[in-house]
DNA sequence: TCAAAAGTGTTGAGATTACACCCATGA
DNA sequence: TCATGGGTGTAATCTCAACACTTTTGA
């Protein structure tokens, strides 16, 4: 690999002039002209947001800050930012961010990618692509407010869907593709530990369903789909009656990862509502 | 929305000696300075792939491209570019890409983003995050080699995964990705239509899950479940004998997504290969 | 008449749901 | 002893893959 620094110097780069002219619609191309042996690209603003999720005193939550500066100032907003240097990969940034604004282990929470943002006028400032990330955890401490936000906190994710008009930029969006794609994957993956701590029981974890799909489901069917699953769960040993009742065999999160079987087959009819 | 030309110039941005302190792994934190109302971010080079499949003479193919300079150069490659504009729509551009490489009208393709590849080393000449995007196209007419390209052409899926050396940066990576997307997207959604023409029969419908699963399905019971799929497809009343025996009815895709029951549960055990 | 592809009917194996029933604890 | 949650057993139902069988064409 050639040395960095050094290629640098190569790649003619956008002066305030040149990204004028970009931004008029009518040199869209050549705006950019190629030499040689050289190398362009108009250069653009790549931010990481998140959507932290967690399952907090019964109910499917959102980590969201309020804005502290403009645009949308005092609107609610997913928690993100700018990659911190140019050599920053996009993955650590999203681990960051979620570190500093949850502070949770790193080892404690599912992080995967989304999906990227790049309409050219999500943000009036200027051109910012986005590449989110979608975050499940355990629920941590109280979450810290930094950067941009005044303030950060956990909100009903029900009650911020049939609002969203309270987010900023275009975060509505994001949060509902994260919502469907966080309900999906409770579906065909054993995802569902993520939301439990180190240790839970089989009714810990069916709560993270019922509360996620806002549904009910049969707990001894459950408990017999998800024993089905090799290595979905791996019994502790352990006991407690911290639910209540006769005692609970405790679970650690297993190896698997697909679940074959789905654990509930779609079937939007007959479900009761939970809550 | 602010006036862009106007916005430009309040936004600090990189001079090539910046970009030289972002290279600098000791200097991560602090090379760029926000000032008290500006607003500062490292700008990055944003490209576009494409995995682009068809199925072809009985085969599952992806469109690649020879590259024609360096890095990598020979090496294949998925087809894609930076950005036109700073201005430039992801999907946009992603398109534009599209109908530059096969000419297909755009109404007959579905384009879907996969994920976005942003590793910092990922291009050895400068950061580029590369938003990547899959499509799935019936099969096209010669597809036109431009830009980087040598030369363009389809290939076989298989015979490109089995050495995936032969890949430049890491679009073995992407292709992976791209290829599991495509197969089980059509598990559970009607997107095989877009493999087809604009009228098809059900065997030819069926010959593109055997070539993209390779693995045969029973014709009768695949016949049923496409059919017991609410407006999957449309007859249009017409037949045909283009495959010999007895006439076909002819289809045209209906406007479902969503299949319910998936078209083949995954079961890897007794399938048989097909070819 | 035969081969080949299209399409319908049926059946047995297996999966799934709904729920009866028993267990073990704390209050 | 009772309420509460944990856990097992089971029967009716549903689903699906497998395949026998009929239909309609071209050669």
């Amino acid at each position: 690999m050639l040395d960095r620094t050094a290629v640098a110097v190569t790649i003619p780069l956008l002066s305030v002039s040149v990204l004028r002219c970009y931004s008029q619609a009518d040199q869209k191309r050549g705006s950019v002209v190629p030499n040689d042996k050289q190398w362009t690209a108009p250069l653009i603003a790549i931010a990481v947001d998140l959507a932290v999720f967690t399952v907090l005193a019964g109910r499917f939550v959102v980590l969201l800050v309020e804005r502290g500066i403009e645009p949308d100032l005092g609107s609610l907003a997913l928690p993100g930012g700018f990659l911190s240097t140019v050599d920053e990969d996009l993955t650590r940034a999203a681990m960051r961010e979620l570190t500093e604004e949850t502070g949770l282990d790193p080892g404690q929470v599912h992080l995967e990618q989304l999906a990227t943002y790049g309409t050219p006028d999500r943000d009036p400032r200027q051109r910012v692509v986005t590449v989110c990330y979608l975050a499940l955890t355990p629920t941590p401490g109280t979450p810290a407010a930094g950067g941009d936000a005044r303030h950060a906190d956990w909100y009903p994710v029900e009650e911020i869907l049939a609002e969203p008009g309270q987010l900023a930029f275009d975060h509505a969006q994001i949060l509902t593709d994260a919502v469907e794609r966080a309900r999906s994957k409770l579906e065909y993956t054993t995802v569902a530990t993520s939301f439990c701590g180190a240790e839970f029981t089989m009714s810990e974890l069916r709560r993270v369903y019922e509360i996620v799909w806002g549904r009910s489901l049969d707990a001894r069917n459950f408990h017999r789909k998800v024993l089905a699953v090799p290595d979905f769960v791996r019994p502790t040993g352990a006991q407690t009656t911290r639910n209540g009742g006769r005692p609970a065999a405790l679970y650690r999160p297993g190896e698997a990862w697909l679940v074959q079987i789905p654990i509930l087959r779609a079937r939007h009819e007959g479900a009761r509502d939970v809550h």
